[in-house]
DNA sequence: CGAAGAGTTGAAATCGCTCAACGGTCGTGG
DNA sequence: CCACGACCGTTGAGCGATTTCAACTCTTCG
């Protein structure tokens, strides 16, 4: 996976046939504004394992994950680290009005973003609603999904954390290729054990020995050790102890 | 407390005099527009312990707290409870484009409400982009605050969660009564040990023997259950696990 | 007075953490 | 070509922080 170069020459600078065209900060954009935003927009790309930003350094742009999956994360004094964020394509990271990152961007995998310098970003925003109500609807999303990452964090098991985890994902990765979240589902793992362990508040081990116990249980099968197959997904999700509807980060 | 009755009458309906008029959604309202919000709110007055609105329900408004104390929570199917947000005077609930509430909003104190119905408001923001400009920073904001709480409910010890409780709320007592948060503070706690338990991901027990043994140690000294002192911020702020600086919900 | 609510404290149980050893894969350099 | 280290992941044993269950105090309220 780390030898996949980014095929930057494939993203087009048309925001017509960006693939996040739909979903991002740019969704509600009419062809003028979309214009706009051409002009002050630039690629950047990472590699699996690169960081973005560190916390509390200078941050002068915004950005749409384009492609692949970074990380929000901050870190106390002793090391101990929680992630805070996972930005799927079409998300966005930065803050306008804020020229410093208040945590670690990390590429997760292979990344590309579409960054927006932050004072023409500012502006724009100020002329065109439809850029500021896409993002306020964006961050009320997220708001939501941090809420519901607080009542896994501070209320459920190890094994309902990881079982979460999984079912979150499977869902994500479901969407994105239009099939039922319903029966067998497979995907890849994008993160490592320890980044798994970071996000759920668990140290590696943990994540580790779960993950055997879903394993030898059935819910879940592995091949290799990144590639996961659920069998039946509905399985999976009793082991979550949401109710069953619960649709978060849809 | 549970006895005061909200003084209704105190609070006119003269937006200009409002106590939180200056960091509520409105807050960057020109005079005309207060004049246009004006005509549609509606203030509503819960006492201590009483629902707003349980998570699920039909929420036909938004609105802003005025005096008081609200909770956001959330419920797993087996009773488990996790506190996801915590509103004081001049934030905001509900969200627009949402006729649900996605949480359980209850009154830990009594508490008065700035209500707007949902649909004006909603049309309001389309044509008062200062209403829609602020609320996009207050929900950055608790974006922020949400992923500061998550670190705390994924990675602190119980001693750190509880530090970390006092010197937010000492913090944002000591900001509204324009004074130092240095040396000793006092201040009222506005919450059960069971709703600090919510709050912070712990049993009322462990908050109990945690308050306790930082009563013993000297960090903080009582009066009666609810009235705390703090002998030295600093010296507690030590006990958070934070870095010196960190300056949340500020 | 009795009951209900809030809070404290003790003893025992348990879940997840810490420390430690070990296996597999991959890339590098002698 | 193989040895080596780096990285990722698994598993075991023991420990400890927090939970669970339970008893008890104090205050308030009808």
């Amino acid at each position: 996976m780390t030898r996949v170069k980014p095929k930057l020459q494939t993203i087009g600078h048309d925001c017509t046939a960006c693939p996040i065209r739909h979903r991002a900060v740019c969704a509600r954009c009419e062809a003028d504004e979309l214009q706009v935003l051409e002009n002050i927009k630039y690629y950047r790309s990472f590699e699996a394992g690169q960081t973005v930003v560190w916390a509390g350094d200078n941050m002068d742009f915004v950005a749409s994950v384009v492609t692949g999956i970074a990380t929000l994360s901050q870190t106390m004094e002793d090391g101990r680290r929680q992630m805070v964020g996972l930005l799927l394509p079409s998300d966005f990271a930065g803050r306008p009005g804020r020229s410093t990152s208040a945590y670690d961007v990390t590429a997760a995998t292979n990344l590309v973003m579409c960054c927006f310098r932050r004072k023409p970003f500012e502006e724009l925003m100020l002329s065109t609603p439809h850029i500021a109500q896409r993002l306020l609807e964006m961050t009320l999303d997220e708001l939501d999904a941090a809420r519901e990452w607080m009542l896994l964090l501070g209320r459920k098991t190890a094994r309902e954390k990881i079982a979460s985890l999984l079912c979150i994902i499977a869902r994500r990765d479901a969407s994105l290729q239009l099939s039922q979240t319903h029966g067998e589902l497979r995907f890849d793992l994008p993160l490592t054990r320890e980044a798994m362990s970071e996000y759920l508040g668990l140290t590696l081990e943990t994540v580790s020995r779960q993950m055997s116990s879903l394993r030898k249980q059935g819910l879940i099968m592995t091949e290799g050790k990144r590639h996961i197959i659920i069998p039946d997904f509905d399985q999976l999700l009793e082991e979550t102890g949401d109710d069953s509807d619960g649709g978060f980060l849809v």
